[in-house]
DNA sequence: GTCTATACACGGATAGAC
DNA sequence: GTCTATCCGTGTATAGAC
C-alpha cells in the first residue's frame, strides 16, 4: 500500500481510488476526502473543483499509458518482435493498474469529458510509426500481406485490453476469481503473441 | 428515425437514448422529459424511479445483445464456421446499434449497477457450448490445438467489441469520421475472419 | 493549513389541481 | 393522464474562525 506523506499526496490518492472506480459523475468529493481522511474543504483549497481535481488524475493516470510503446518502437526490433514486446508490456502493465483501462474508455465515453481525448499521450505518431515498421518489415519479406494495418493493429489492443474491461462479467458471470484472472492474463501473453505470430506469418 | 405513438413510448425512447449517452450517473430525469417532450413527472407516474427506468433499458438492451450467438450454436455448424459467423453477426449488430457496447461495459463497472450482470442473458451454457463445439471440431481434426480455448473466445469478442468501446479514440483522435468508421468495420468483418482461419489453422 | 458551518443550486420524487 | 408547484435530500463550493 503507498503510503502518503501530506495532505495533497493523500487527496491525490484518495482522488484516484474514487474517480478510479466511480468515474467523474459517479464521484463524491465526500468519497474522496473520507478515503483521504481529511476535510471536504481541502480538497477546494487544494485543487479548487472537482473538475480541475480529475483532470489531474486523468492526466497522471494518461502519461503512464503508452509510453511504453515509443520505447519498443525505438528498439530498432523487426515489426513481429515490436508487437510481441507490445502485448507481454501492456498485459503486464495492465495487471499493475487494472482499473485504468476502463477509466479511461469511459472518460473518452462521457459526452462532457470527451476533449479529454486530446489528453491523451497518443499522438497520430505513435500509429504512423508501428505502421511504417509494418510497411517496412513487409517490404522485407518478414510478415505477410495485411490488407489494412490499421485494423491489426486495433485487433491486437483489443486483444490485450478487452479482458480488463470486460472483467466484472468475467469475475460475477463466469465465477474467475481476481487470482484465476491474473493467471489467466500471464498466460495470456503467450496465447496471443502465438496469434499474432500465425496471423503474420508469410 | 423511430416515432413514438403513446406517453410510455416516448419516455422509452428518450431514456434510451440519454441513459445510454450519459451513463446511470450521468443522465437527468430532466434531460430524459425533455428528449421525450413531456413533463418530468410524467416519468415517476409511468416508471415510479430513476433506478427502475434504467433497469427497464438494461434489459431490453441486454435482451438483444447475445441471442444471435445461440442461433449461431444450434446450427450444426463446424465451429470455425461459427466464430466466422459471429464475427459477421456481431458487427453487424453493433454498426445498427453503436452505443450498446460501450453502455453494458460501463454498467457492469459501476459499483452500484455491478449486479446488473446477473440480467445479461450471457449463461455459462453458451460458453460452455461454444469450448464444446471446439472440442468436437479438434477431435475431427479441423481445427489446430488452442491451449485454452477460452482465451481465443475472449480474442475474438475483444476484436470484434473493441473498436466500439475505442470509437471516439478513432474519431477525435485519429480523425475518423462516422463513414469511414462504418466502412472500416465492414471491411473488418472479413480482416478478423482471416484472422480466426488463420489462428484456427491445422 | 485545517477545521466548522453554511450558502446555493440541482436532482429525484411527490402532492394536488385539472 | 397530464400538468404546475414544491418538498427535501444531496453535492459542490465558499466564508470565516482558529
Amino acid at each position: 500500500m503507498v503510503e502518503a506523506t501530506n495532505t495533497e499526496e493523500k487527496i491525490l490518492l484518495a482522488a484516484e481510488k474514487v474517480f478510479i472506480s466511480s468515474g467523474y459523475d459517479g464521484a463524491r468529493m465526500q468519497e474522496i476526502a473520507d478515503e483521504a481522511g481529511i476535510n471536504k474543504a481541502m480538497l477546494h483549497y487544494y485543487f479548487r473543483s472537482k473538475d480541475l481535481l480529475f483532470a489531474r488524475i486523468f492526466d497522471e493516470k494518461a502519461k503512464y499509458f503508452f509510453p511504453e510503446v515509443k520505447t519498443l518502437l525505438e528498439s530498432g526490433k523487426p515489426f513481429l518482435q515490436i508487437m510481441k514486446d507490445f502485448v507481454k508490456v501492456y498485459i503486464h502493465f495492465a495487471l499493475g493498474n487494472p482499473y485504468i483501462p476502463i477509466f479511461i474508455i469511459s472518460t473518452v465515453n462521457t459526452e462532457s469529458k470527451r476533449d479529454f481525448i486530446d489528453r491523451l499521450p497518443f499522438k497520430n505518431m505513435v500509429i504512423d510509426k508501428l505502421l511504417l515498421a509494418y510497411q517496412e518489415a513487409y517490404a522485407k519479406g518478414q510478415v505477410c500481406k495485411i490488407e489494412q494495418p490499421l485494423q491489426f493493429l486495433l485487433s491486437v489492443v483489443g486483444m490485450c485490453v478487452f479482458p480488463f474491461l470486460a472483467r466484472p462479467i468475467l469475475h460475477h458471470g463466469l465465477h474467475i476469481e481476481a487470482d484465476e484472472f491474473e493467471q489467466m492474463m500471464l498466460l495470456r501473453i503467450g496465447e496471443v503473441q502465438g496469434y499474432i505470430e500465425k496471423i503474420l506469418k508469410v
